[in-house]
DNA sequence: GCTCGACTTGACCGTTTGGTCAGGTTTTAC
DNA sequence: GTAAAACCTGACCAAACGGTCAAGTCGAGC
């Protein structure tokens, strides 16, 4: 399944060409030095010259690849929302919730441990107002979102739920998972640990599916 | 209290100068602008004459109250600093777990709509590496954190809290308070409303207190 | 109303930025 | 082997950037 976004790349790969060797191995390089980048300054601090340096190659080389900054970025993007997205998909109306739910968190807390430049590249377009992937999230995540919403509410209208919002529940779990990411920097000067550190990552996991699915307050 | 920032500020008001009335208003001008400016697109993003436009000033005059683009950035953190950092400050030890952590997680939902561009100029920040702040955390952030787990472990200890790890739950807090703020353009695509209308705002408080300190299970 | 310091500006400077282009090199197809 | 296409580069450009400066305006105190 796709998200529907149009990167805009057209640039080298003419019209839809079969995409040589060569080709596929320098986009990818591309992609890859970009992502950290826009990642690391968003969009309108990241530098051309940087993203091509970091790829091994000349300014100009990138150029000829996308033929502007707005299509590398865009092309980022396309190539983030899908993997991004993905786990919410995976979310089984039929499963248990307690199951669901940490399977959900724990899959979200391993994707910001694999992909932490993935998660602070989302919060810095979306912090920015989303302008290129506004209609992403009106459109196609929208969609998504409310299908697992109402999920979450058949759960709860069964009584195998508290009585929940869904969109805060989902946002609660977004928020929390990206975190480890997006903030890594003040989490290790605080504990002196990260989600790149498996155990850490275990007691994230642990913590954070405990909190969402039992809170703090004792039974009373 | 004062989080120990230096802020680097000391032209114009030379020395420790009584600051004319004109100075002060022209200080708050820019740093109300540059607040907007560098939350949107971070320091190396942000452009010192679009401030100067959103201030209503020449880029020349801005130079004079700021001599330079890391002295006016580093102004607006040393401002941010103080007002984020403080409902933290107000977790009381004597308190009931209930009422101080839900007291703290409304604090900080409201300090993320009345503030807005505060939540994400310090999302930027801290997901650059916080080259600015760095010192901070690992200074004054984390002796004040310290001192907060030790009172949410105690409360444990009490057995008045479940047993959970006290720095991820303040990062818990963190994550879906500040969320609101920082992603408030996915959450209105995805909700058609934002934390600003005082509805939603009580909503957003409601589910997030609720799911912090009760979970969404039910009681088994 | 004069004076001195605070305030404000536009012109200007060196650097960096995204992007172009002519021309050279390598790979591919026959 | 050779020709065409794909690949790659350094030189170059206009615009935008952060920052300086000389010169002028304004306002408070006398």
């Amino acid at each position: 399944m796709n998200t529907g976004f149009d990167s805009g790349q057209s640039e080298a790969t003419r019209g839809n060409g079969p995409a040589t060797k060569i080709q596929e191995k320098n986009r990818a390089k591309i992609l890859d030095a970009a992502f950290r980048e826009f990642a690391a300054f968003g969009y309108r601090g990241a530098r051309i010259e940087q993203i091509a340096a970091a790829a091994g190659m000349s300014k100009s080389n990138l150029l000829y690849y996308f033929g502007s900054k707005k299509a590398i970025y865009k092309a980022v993007l396309a190539d983030l929302l899908d993997t991004w997205l993905a786990p919410l998909r995976t979310l089984d109306p039929a499963g248990d919730p307690r199951e669901e739910l940490s399977a959900y968190i724990n899959q979200k807390i391993e994707l910001s441990a694999r992909y932490p430049e993935a998660s602070k590249l989302f919060a810095n377009e979306v912090m920015q107002g989303a302008p290129m992937i506004g209609d992403v999230l009106a459109g196609p995540l929208k969609a998504l979102v409310d299908e697992k919403a109402e999920v979450i509410r058949q759960w709860t209208a069964e009584g195998r739920l508290q009585a929940v919002d869904p969109y805060h529940l989902i946002f609660t779990i977004w928020a929390t998972t990206q975190h480890y990411a997006d903030f890594a920097t003040q989490i290790r000067a605080l504990t002196g640990h990260g989600i790149d550190e498996a155990g850490f990552r275990q007691e994230a996991e642990r913590s954070v599916a405990g909190i969402i699915l039992n809170g703090v307050l004792g039974r009373e």
